[in-house]
Order: structure tokens, then C-alpha cells, then sequence
DNA sequence: TGTACATCAGTGAACGCGCGTTCACTGATGTAC
DNA sequence: TGTACATCAGTGAACGCGCGTTCACTGATGTAC
């Protein structure tokens, strides 16, 4: 009867999505959640610990929908790494438009630190999609600087749209930010010459660190990688150096 | 006595950006504030509206204070608009990192079309600033689109940092966006051959706005252009199309 | 200058509300023998 | 298969609190004659 029980779940987390989105986080209290599920309040209170916890799955809620629309548009592209940035960019912000009460719960940033867990996997998804694009020697830059940059550009983008009225929203900012952000990370070519050196050392770079941590799950760390960690390290170091 | 009246709402005001740098918009109720300013809440509410005028006031003293410290810091500088970019762009995402409170109230966002009134000024600060660039034939866009995007980009630069734990922020990633961001829209220097057409035309562009909207007090609009309305409307889309 | 009146900032007290949360209890489901 | 017991999801009702806001009233200040 487990199964029931997350069945529940779910479909009170279906209701409290509705009427977030319907009214913003503020309609989101415990007992207009259990009024509007059919369940009384101490209902509620067996189902989460308590309001924040109740908050914070529904941004998680928010973060499936989200990467669920993500990988089922970016699995329908053929695997240009590049594109796939192009592409991701578009999705983010258009999300954001289309659900911004969630988008808020998600990235608005409500205190420092107070980041919902969730994050770790949208940001897990970027960290991958630039880590394709570095394995095929397109980055200029390291995986992590340009995950940085494309995020708070991106963030910026899509809350600068979302505080504008529905009917003067123009997409056209968030797509010349977009080019200029990603420019600045990539590179035009594998093949160019000047910067080949660059980006050769950012795919190494890249293709260590997914030895090192998807490696056979028996195995210890950096079983993929016939170095030792030390040397590892090191030649990562170098490798940067190298790129920049 | 109207004297008297505006140093106590001035106080008044004080106390409350106290309680909102200390605890956050949510420390900001009017009962607090009330007790923290030692009156009573009736006072209170004939020195506001009601609590929604409290916190427009607040966003808008706010924006004085972010006002203040950019344009002491800017006056200091000798007259080069490009430099200006840069500095402005730093002063904002520092002004945002040690005031997180108030710039999630001023720039967070919290619905759409409900920013706040005194965001105008400074947007206009910095439009004044990409169209003292544009004067100085330093712009390859017009002033609004570098505008949309600088102001989306300073934004979710200063979002992330605010988002993150103060032990483990780091600036580069804004200057790095910073940068990139500043460089898409600005030509390296105002003499380069191949977009001189580009820039000169924006530079008159950002002649007419100035001539247009800063004209003679007594006089119309137009006053300071030597041309018809319609003339002046047709002249300036020839000119963005030169630059586009 | 003195009195009568109007204005209005501020007081003490209370309004009603929705909130998060918890209490004691019920009734259904599952488990042991 | 039948009885006794344990578990636990869910109920009805209430807790206390802080909130935004307003009431009737006071007392000081300013104004008119």
C-alpha cells in the first residue's frame, strides 16, 4: 500500500503546483494545499514534515517538469554539442515564461544559501551538455567557468522577461545574449588553428573528469585513469594552463 | 512644521531598511516597524498608505541609496563612457552583494508588470550612459538593445551571487560576463574602419534622442531638430538600419 | 493680546483573519497465534 | 478460519500567534476675529 501512499503524494503535489501557479508562492499555504486536495491539515502533515518541506518538493516537482521537457527536446536533436547549448538556452527561458511562479520557487533566489537541493540535477544537466561540447574539443573555456557564466546569464534573461507584461515580452534580448554568452565559450571550430591547442587540452580535461567519476561503480576513484590521483591532479592543472 | 513631517517619515524609513537589511523583506511588517520606530501603528498608516506604500517607498529609497553611491563613484572618473560601462556594471553587482535584501526588492521580481516606480531612474542612468557612449561613436547597437541586454546580464550576474554562500562567491564570473556582455556592444575604438558607418550613425542617433528629449523646457518637443516630427521619426530608422 | 474654534498628528485598544501546527481520537488495515 | 492485538492514515477541533488595519478619542498646534 506504499504505492498508494506515494500516489497521494503526488496528487497533492498536482494540486499545489495548480495553485501556485494559479496565485504565485503566496497561495501556497498548508491549509489552502489541503483544502484544495480534498485532505484535512493534519492530512498534510503526515504526507511532509512540515511547510518548508512541503515547498521545497514542490520545487523538486518543478525541477522534473523542467528537465523532463529539457531531455525530451534536446534527445529529438541530432548530437551536435553546440546546438544542444543553443537549444538548452531557448528551453530554460522558455520555460521560465510559460511557468514564472515556478520558475521564482526555483531560481528566485529566495535567500543566499537557500537553494533547493533539486538545482543540483538542472545544474547536473548544463554541467553535462558543456561537458559534450568540451569533449569535442568546442570549449574555450573550462567546463565549470562556462557553466557559471550561460547560468547567470541565462537566470538573468529569464527573469528580466518575466517581469516584463505578457504583451511587450520580446525574445529577441534573451537571443542576443544567448549568442553573445555561448560565443564567448566556444570555439568556431575543433579545427581552428590558433586556439587548437586550447581546446584540445579542455577536451583531455573533460574526458578525465567523466573517467574519474563515472567510472565502474565496484572500482575506487579514478579507476578509468591509469595515473595515479596525485598525477591526476597535476595534469589537470597543467591542462588548464594549457587552455587559458 | 511639513519639515518636521518628512524628517519623521525619513526616520521612519530609516529603521525599516534596518529591519529589511537584518531580516530580510519578510522582518518588514508594519507592526515591526512601528515598534522599531517607536510609534504607533495608526502613525504609521498616516505616514503610508498602507503596507504596499511602506514597501514602494522602501524599494525607492532603495534606489536613492544605489543612486548616491553611483554617480559619486562615476563623477570621479575622468569622461570616458566605455570606461563608465565597466565601473557601472561593478558598481551594481557590488551594491547588490552587500544590500541583498534591498535588491531583492528592488530587482527581484516579485510579479510581473509590479516593478517598482523608481526603477525608472535607474534605468535611466544607465541608458544616459550607453548614450553618452553612443555620442562618442563607441556603440554598435542602439542604446535600447544594449540597454535590455546589459541590464539582463548585471542582473542574473548579481542573482547568483546573492544565491550563493557569501565564504564562496567569486567575482570573475561576472567579470568575465561583464566582459563579453560590454564587448558585443561597444566597436574597440571609434576610428575602426569596417563599422565606422555602424557607429557614426548610432552616435547621431543618440545625438537626436538627447536634442529630443532634453531640449528648451519652454519650447516642444523637437525644439532643438532643425526638422519636422515625421521627418526625424523617418530619418532615425534610416539610421538604425545603417547600424544593423 | 486673548479667546474660540478648527485642524490634525498621534494614542490605546481592539477588529477579524489566515496562518502553521498539534491535540485526542477513530476506524480501517495488517499481523500473530 | 477466527480472534486479539498492533499499526497508522486520517478526522474534527482547536491552539496561539502575528498580521494588516481601523475605531473612538486626546491633546497639541495653528487660525480667525
Amino acid at each position: 500500500m506504499n504505492e498508494g501512499r506515494r500516489a497521494a503524494r503526488r496528487q497533492v503535489l498536482r494540486v499545489a503546483a495548480k495553485l501556485l501557479e494559479e496565485g504565485g508562492s503566496e497561495a501556497v499555504s498548508t491549509r489552502a494545499v489541503a483544502a484544495a486536495a480534498g485532505i484535512t491539515a493534519p492530512a498534510l502533515y503526515r504526507m511532509f514534515d512540515d511547510k518548508d518541506g512541503l515547498l521545497a518538493e514542490l520545487a523538486a516537482y518543478g525541477f522534473e517538469m523542467y528537465l523532463a521537457e529539457k531531455r525530451e527536446a534536446l534527445a529529438l536533436t541530432p548530437d551536435d554539442p553546440v546546438a544542444d547549448l543553443y537549444r538548452g538556452w531557448d528551453l530554460h527561458v522558455d520555460f521560465g515564461v510559460r511557468h514564472p511562479a515556478f520558475y521564482m520557487l526555483m531560481y528566485g533566489t529566495a535567500r543566499p544559501g537557500r537553494r533547493p537541493p533539486a538545482a543540483d540535477e538542472a545544474h547536473a544537466l548544463l554541467v553535462r551538455l558543456l561537458g559534450r561540447a568540451a569533449d569535442a574539443g568546442r570549449l574555450r573555456v573550462p567546463v565549470e567557468q562556462a557553466t557559471r557564466v550561460i547560468h547567470a546569464a541565462t537566470t538573468g534573461a529569464t527573469l528580466a522577461l518575466i517581469g516584463e507584461e505578457p504583451s511587450e515580452r520580446d525574445l529577441t534580448t534573451s537571443a542576443r545574449l544567448r549568442d553573445t554568452v555561448i560565443a564567448s565559450v566556444i570555439t568556431d571550430s575543433p579545427a581552428s588553428s590558433g586556439s587548437d591547442l586550447a581546446s584540445r587540452a579542455l577536451a583531455l580535461d573533460a574526458a578525465l573528469h567523466t573517467a574519474l567519476t563515472t567510472g565502474p561503480p565496484a572500482a575506487g576513484a579514478g579507476a578509468g585513469v591509469p595515473l595515479r590521483d596525485t598525477e591526476t591532479a597535476l595534469l589537470r592543472e597543467w591542462l588548464r594552463q594549457l587552455a587559458g
